[in-house]
DNA sequence: TGAAAATATGAATACTTGTTCATATATCAA
DNA sequence: TTGATATATGAACAAGTATTCATATTTTCA
């Protein structure tokens, strides 16, 4: 009858510090700038003056949020020749970007 | 073939301020003390004084973060004499919550 | 009304962090 | 090797924010 998966399975004894590192994951969907290159690559891989050029920033802008994409493990680089290609590292990032999405759009319509 | 939802249910077409606005939803969990706040009550509503003597916190500080958590509608107040008690407002929080736990715990197991 | 309990709030401080600008590194082509 | 292209990085600055401390509200009870 429960279709929420996350109430069968809610934990109830979550360490301080695994708490800690969840607050820090979601840190990094908490800026604009992060949210909007993770926005671009659900749509596949990019480059890093195509996400420079499709959201309108100074290159040196988006390589400093990769790197803070990459050192989470959020994005994965693929190097191409001059050119390094960028996309999302684990299927979760979407889902989690897409619950909140449904979220706020909900609250939106009412 | 393809199982990943969010894949399917793609926006593609999300507007800037939308983008703005779902970053700023997901700074509310980017916080630890938000964050415990939030995972406590996932079990349900509890006064400030239940919060801030689980947590081990200062009242003052607990108070300031629910204001920041009532105002962003993530929790709603209910007085009881002297009292105020508060709950999760929005059954999709604890979804947001446990997908997030559920990715970072997925990838410390590898 | 006065005191106590529970919560809220304001100002100050310290800390974090995103952006900017300049520059460095890396790769390719001639 | 030299120049051009693409990306990365470091330092400085500015803006935002969580906590602390003191104090203000609000409510209950004697």
């Amino acid at each position: 009858m429960n279709t929420c998966s996350y109430i069968k399975n809610a934990r109830n004894d979550i360490p301080v510090d695994v708490l800690f590192e969840l607050s820090e994951f979601f840190k990094f969907f908490g800026d604009t700038t992060r949210i909007r290159i993770i926005h671009l690559m659900l749509s596949g891989e990019l480059s890093v003056n195509e996400i420079a050029e499709k959201l309108n920033l100074e290159q040196s802008v988006v390589s400093h949020q990769l790197r803070i994409l990459r050192t989470a493990n959020l994005v994965k680089p693929r190097r191409e020749g001059r050119k390094m290609f960028y996309s999302l590292d684990d299927e979760h990032i979407g889902l989690i970007f897409n619950t909140g999405l449904t979220h706020i759009l909900h609250k939106k319509g009412k």
